[in-house]
DNA sequence: GGTATAAGATCTGAACCCTGTACCTTTGCT
DNA sequence: AGCAAAGGTACAGGGTTCAGATCTTATACC
């Protein structure tokens, strides 16, 4: 019996929503967010709540705002958010492979189900998030093609619950920029997304769910080794 | 870009948190749940909050309050809660396999990690609450020796997130009286989480997660013949 | 260079939510 | 009869959220 029931603020909640919209890069550096007044009533909250959410996100180093006219809130270069992220997951030690673990459950099972239902539309969706992670350059173009193909997977499973809970999952985790420093690990990852894809289209959940899982299995190494060092020590 | 972001109340919060301890079976009909004060201490909230959640409750017929020495909140037989809820799944097409579907994204890959994961306590915990399957009678003890071995598989996996969310998802579902018209189902569920338990006990991380699988689908059949009636007309 | 405009920054008051504390009422038990 | 253990009520203070008005700053354009 009995479990404590948290309470969030409005204010706590949109702030979350906010940074895991950064996290996961549907918003990079350099991006501005639409106008105080209109992204407002988008989220359906207040101005003032959204303020305050913005404030937190400011106070953290995500965001920075310009008055003025062509001035509004802008996405930083992310460089102490991405350093503030990486010393938790070191600190809290566990938590980093519980958040992929809990991605291999949600997107395992749901690519098993997009190969089931997917229609001609959410083909041409992955095809387009699998094209533009070939084009663009720099973490933040990854981040963004990256999400765009995993979205559009969870779009295929017609679930909104997966959805929802495949989102937050992601925007626990964060892309530090020295991911690309190397060419292989996005190479590799349009590798993945295109097997993928084709198990997908050719309606093969068994081989959809392997891949998955395997695509997440790498990411989670080759995030590892980025945030823990090569070998552990550091 | 945006998303409406919901916010709850406290009071709303608590009351689902309770709902879902009914449904899962934690609680059952004529259990009494613990003393307003104690209960609002335990789960960190006001006891004004506390008595709004459970006046929500009362409305929708899952507890009712008695006054006086020996008296206190108790649950009701919950007849009504049960038909409300069939009504919704009926009425809101989908939504039933969704949450199925949910779950067994989330059971069947907990079940693979429990098999490489689990301790010794964790087998036993799993032990004992196959075995109260096989004691009690009735609906009210099937919901909760049910629940007590899911829970106790969550746990074994050792991921707090996954643990969470499989509490959320089958707090959606209810069993519903009828459940047990024939023997048939309680028995086949016995030994379901019995095949389960041998292939976590045994280490075996593909028999433990397809094993839950085939169960959980079994549990849509059988939900399903009773929401939605034999032959799907009615 | 001045001015219109598009932003963020501030302020206010009403409504609602949550808390803590005190007190009332009912009812079974000794 | 009286005590104790419950639920039921009342209220004041503080925090959140909202809607709206107003102020301030910086750019872009004439």
């Amino acid at each position: 019996m009995s479990r404590v029931v948290a309470s969030i603020t409005l204010t706590q909640g949109v702030a979350e929503h906010l940074r895991s919209l950064i996290h996961r890069g549907e918003v990079g550096p350099g991006d501005r967010l639409p106008p105080e007044r209109v992204l407002a009533e988008q989220l359906g909250v207040a101005r003032m709540s959204l303020r305050d959410a913005i404030k937190i996100l400011q106070d953290d180093g995500y965001v920075e705002a310009r008055r003025g006219a062509g001035g509004g809130t802008f996405v930083t270069e992310l460089q102490r958010p991405v350093e503030t992220w990486r010393a938790r997951m070191r600190e809290q030690v566990g938590e980093f492979d519980d958040i992929i673990d809990y991605r291999i459950a949600l997107e395992a099972h749901t690519a098993r189900l997009a190969a089931a239902r997917r229609t001609q539309s959410d083909l041409a969706a992955l095809r387009a998030a699998i094209k533009s992670l070939g084009r663009g350059r720099g973490v933040a173009a990854f981040r963004q093609a990256d999400s765009r193909f995993h979205d559009a997977l969870a779009r295929s499973a017609g679930n909104a619950r997966l959805q929802t809970a495949i989102h937050s999952a992601r925007g626990e985790l964060f892309t530090p920029h020295d991911f690309l420093m190397h060419e292989g690990p996005v190479e590799q990852s349009r590798q993945d997304h295109q097997a993928i894809y084709v198990a997908i289209r050719e309606g093969d959940p068994d081989a959809a769910e392997s891949l998955m899982r395997t695509h997440i299995e790498r990411t989670r190494l080759q995030l590892r080794e980025i945030v823990f060092g090569r070998d552990d020590s550091a």
